[in-house]
DNA sequence: TTATAAATTGAATGAATGTTCAATTAATTT
DNA sequence: AAATTAATTGAACATTCATTCAATTTATAA
């Protein structure tokens, strides 16, 4: 009996919240109080729900991490087709939708708290050797269906892996949006040419 | 007349310990205060050399960029043979040795800056435009001098520049040795594999 | 030695921080 | 209606924060 309980549904609103002032005003200007007033609640409230600042921003690097993880999804229409599969998650990977879906900004905030972090450093380390994994998984597939022609999958895969970040990386300082669709056609089009691929025009959405 | 200035040393000092206190516990963390008791003197006159937080923040990013372009430095022996001047530059940038000398924490922590402040975003751009214009430089006259083979000198230069932010980025996360150089090996690779050379073993030091 | 200018201290400020605890309000079950 | 459980508030806490200002110490040149 008594009253149901709202615990998830209400910490999900909060670390939201959390997520949008943190993109507005940096992490480190992002206080529990400013939450709660943004939401019109009482700061309390929130460390009710998370018992110290510290598992509010554990919390928000979930989120951040679960949407990052979005980037390397594919469709259920390609799931059975590994070649389409993989030129998916290339041209996902290297589209400008991110750049409105995903706040880099806070990406490497939350980041840079790994160093001193150690509970952060593995959420981090756990989601990006899982993304690499599942890149190695999708050219291995590919190879043995026989659509790529390709020696050593694990450093084929890292050295895309690796393109990934660097991409995102310098992209973010890039406002110019003509020279961000740019270069990021020159980074789609690199990672294609390390598969051994030439420019995708077939896949489309 | 009067006594003799001691601003931009004692400037300096103040922003090494602040980068030593933030490199062990994070710039969130790093207040005026503590920095102050670190060095045993009073908090204002800190506030006296920089006249907000903000300004020695700019400071810190100030000399950790400092830091980050010595990786691009040639060594005068090398400075007339552009093709050893590149296969330094490549040889430093995927060596160890920054690990030690180089905190990526504060890297990324001050880029996180970067995404809601105008000036460090500034800052940023700057120094990455200016190191990836000097490796195309480079690049560049290796092609005069004959002793590269390459046709798009910007494409290349950019692949290579993009695959050291994102080898620097993973390489973070590492903390196995055996893995750290094995992976910093096979980066390298790739550089040179781009630039379409082979391992590079005349080159030492 | 005296004037000068910079270095440094020390005390004080108000605002914001995270967190506590007890009290109250609001649902849901018996 | 009564009991129960969770949501939420509100007041208070000690700490820390960046910053101020006036006072003092220290070095240098005239």
């Amino acid at each position: 009996m008594g009253r149901k309980s709202l615990k998830e549904a209400r910490k999900k609103e909060i670390i939201k919240v959390f997520y949008g002032l943190a993109k507005k005003n940096g992490l480190e200007n992002t206080s529990i109080a400013k939450i709660a007033a943004k939401m019109e609640i009482n700061p309390s409230l929130i460390i009710h729900y998370f018992q110290t600042r510290e598992d509010l921003v554990y919390g928000l690097v979930d989120y951040i991490l679960d949407k990052y993880k979005l980037i390397y999804k594919v469709s259920a229409a390609h799931s059975k087709d590994s070649r389409k599969a993989l030129l998916e998650i290339i041209g996902n990977i290297f589209s400008k939708k991110w750049n409105a879906l995903f706040d880099d900004g806070l990406f490497y905030g939350c980041y840079a708290m790994a160093f001193h972090d150690a509970k952060v450093r593995d959420l981090y380390k756990k989601l990006l050797d899982s993304l690499r994994e599942m890149l190695i998984g999708h050219i291995e597939q590919c190879r043995e269906d026989g659509v790529l022609d390709i020696e050593d999958v694990e450093t084929v895969a890292d050295n895309i892996f690796v393109l990934i970040d660097g991409a995102y990386f310098y992209l973010s300082l890039v406002s110019d949006k003509n020279e961000y669709e740019h270069r990021l056609a020159k980074y789609r089009q690199q990672a294609l040419s390390i598969l051994h691929l030439k420019e995708l025009s077939e896949v489309a959405g």
